[in-house]
DNA sequence: CGAATTTGACCCGCGC
DNA sequence: GCGCGGGTCAAATTCG
């Protein structure tokens, strides 16, 4: 729903209407040549420019009205579609199993079923719930479970050896690889894995190498796990959706835009990469945060890609990054233009409240 | 022999 | 409507 894209609220509050006059006066006292009529036209001209003030100024209280209207109902739409979700999420959930049937599942025999997973299972429960249902209905919970997934989304990056082509990221939890893909924007392959310690665990994960450094490995984590870890990770921290929140890995929560410090490593963005290993390492240059040590099974370093972390605590009082941080977050709030209305707003509202209570304006 | 992995085929959403 | 590309399935293969 992207319809803070169908207005442009942002306002160009930069009006200097005193720029042009000072210019034109420096312009005629560089040259040395103050004629009579040179100034008629400078007084002529901040007449003008006088006018046009008046006129901006007006024209700006109108947008500013129009603006405080657009963001109420804004606000009055989203608090309408936050209660819709929230009543949606019960339908949702029974359908976020998944839609899709191939046609050889409808005519497969109860043996191949059995093959399935608890998903598979689930869909064949919930499929028919949501039949009943209109297809309106059905598109709109499709929707809504996006959206659901999308909230639960965490992108962990780790540093491995380039030569390891096996994508296997060892996390304490037990995976069952069921595909495999090579990708338009990036040649090397990426692999699909699902939770495979509980059978109704819907937690999946892509995981494909960096394109900028084939050392990397990015995973993908969708969903949560509804179980506990079934072992400690081999190296590093774990990297699932449960201890992420405690790590603070990169979780995208809702739509990307909400998310003040990106960190995807596909973005093109800075990255803080912690490698929670190595506790001196610090690549000053692109403020990654190298924390390593060596892993008692593999040798490979896992890099966790945060915003900021518990173990990397140290580094969040360096003074270059909090210097990055705050460079991210205003950059990121400049850009999300429902900041920048609510920002307007606010502003408008607060002028509006002040004149009404001194009479002016 | 059962479990895990590989891999080609299939499905479906999306852009043109 | 068609083609493309990402995601998933499931038969074949490999591994322990």
């Amino acid at each position: 729903m992207e319809f803070t894209s169908l207005v442009d609220t942002s306002l160009d509050l930069s009006f200097r209407p005193r720029q042009k006059v000072l210019k034109q006066e420096v312009q005629s006292d560089f040259t040395g040549l103050s004629i009579e009529r040179e100034n008629m036209v400078v007084k002529n001209e901040a007449g003008d420019l006088l006018e046009e003030l008046n006129r901006v100024s007006s024209e700006n209280k109108k947008l500013t009205e129009m603006l405080t209207v657009v963001c109420e109902n804004y606000n009055a739409l989203r608090n309408q579609m936050m209660e819709y979700m929230s009543t949606q999420n019960g339908v949702a959930e029974d359908t976020s199993a998944g839609s899709r049937k191939r046609k050889a599942e409808s005519i497969s025999n109860p043996v191949n079923n059995n093959n399935n997973n608890n998903n598979n299972n689930m869909d064949v429960v919930h499929g028919r719930s949501s039949e009943s249902s209109s297809s309106d209905e059905e598109s709109c919970c499709k929707k809504l479970r996006e959206e659901h997934i999308k909230a639960k989304v965490t992108i962990v990056s780790m540093k491995t050896d380039a030569s390891d082509t096996s994508l296997i990221v060892k996390d304490g939890y037990q995976w069952r690889k069921y595909g495999q893909k090579v990708t338009r924007d990036n040649p090397c392959p990426r692999a699909y894995f699902r939770c495979s310690f509980a059978p109704g665990c819907p937690v999946k994960k892509k995981v494909q190498r960096s394109i900028e450094d084939q050392s990397i490995v990015v995973a993908t984590y969708e969903g949560e796990h509804n179980h506990p870890q079934t072992s400690k990770p081999e190296s590093g921290p774990s990297t699932n959706t449960s201890t992420a929140s405690r790590l603070n890995v990169t979780t995208i929560a809702g739509t990307t835009t909400s998310v003040p410090c990106s960190t995807t490593l596909n973005s093109s963005g800075p990255t803080i990469t912690l490698d929670l290993t190595a506790p001196k390492t610090v690549e000053k240059r692109d403020m990654k945060m190298n924390h390593s040590t060596t892993s008692p099974t593999s040798g490979n370093s896992i890099r966790t890609t945060t915003t900021t972390s518990a173990a990397g605590g140290e580094y969040q009082n360096r003074p270059e990054f909090q210097q990055f941080l705050i460079e991210q977050m205003a950059t990121s709030l400049t850009k999300d233009p429902s900041f920048k209305a609510a920002l307007a707003a606010a502003i408008s509202g607060k002028i509006l409240q002040h004149n009404n209570q001194t009479g002016r304006w």
